[in-house]
DNA sequence: CCTCATAGTGAGGTAACCTCAACAAAACGT
DNA sequence: ACGTTTTGTTGAGGTTACCTCACTATGAGG
């Protein structure tokens, strides 16, 4: 009997949280099998990606305050899944890096990531998943 | 001077995300004058739309839990914007409605939201916007 | 070397959710 | 009519993912 949803005349903002909502209960699935959160899940990619960093750098890339970020790595580093390691061209900074379990787990990642996006924007055609990823580039801009 | 975002390769839902963070963000700033956070802002504007409601009704519409849901009332009815009146039909139920004060600020918002909204997606013009709320509401289901 | 900036982290805080259990009131089965 | 089950709300307490502020150690510039 729950009507759950106003639809109706809901502004654009209000369908893009709907779907927000909804990729981040879909993500929150993905990930929960392979015990990571989604937080450390971006952490880890961004380490895929550039390899090993500061823990400053990786706050850039997160996007979030440096004392975030030392929160993120203990909990891969709790895990097993990187590792500090000082800095030899500044003591005062601190380098993360994967371990090769942290790597073994990024594939993962990856692979479930892809799947979960295959199924998620599995009703668009080509076409709009191009449109939508055209449109959303101009919109982080 | 730092890189603060991956592009490249990003997938679909990366963008995504970014996306929703700017305008989450956005939508802070926005609320914040206004001094009503954006859960309690999502309860407003059920309530402005669709009028008095129980508890449980709202706590549907908000797709949260009916727990969650008392402690967002709680916070309206400090600043005096909902009031709480027994159900008749039901002495278990509460029944949530908006003073007249709360629809002052359901409409404050409406003009905030409604601007905000025009400054976000600003870049986008006609044809992409309807096209991004098709693609979103295709997604959403 | 003295001052100022920078890298990471401890302490403590917040918002927005959650579950679980309690309690009252309603609805149902017999 | 009456015991059982369900429902509506809330207290207690937890979680997640962030935040700021202050402190320490180190680096860098005058």
């Amino acid at each position: 009997m729950k009507h759950a949803d106003d639809g109706r005349d809901e502004s654009l903002a209000e369908v893009f949280w709907s779907v927000a909502r909804r990729l981040r209960h879909l993500t929150h699935e993905t990930l929960e099998p392979i015990g990571i959160t989604p937080g450390q899940s971006r952490a880890v990619a961004v380490l895929m990606r550039h390899g090993v960093m500061r823990l400053s750098e990786l706050s850039d890339h997160l996007r979030i305050a440096p004392r975030s970020t030392t929160e993120v790595v203990d909990g891969l580093q709790e895990r097993g899944l990187v590792e500090r390691r000082p800095d030899p061209a500044d003591r005062r900074a601190t380098l993360v890096a994967l371990t090769r379990a942290g790597q073994d787990v990024g594939e993962a990642i990856r692979t479930a990531r892809a799947a979960e996006a295959d199924r998620f924007f599995a009703d668009l055609d080509a076409d709009d998943r191009a449109t939508l990823a055209r449109i959303l580039r101009t919109l982080k801009a």
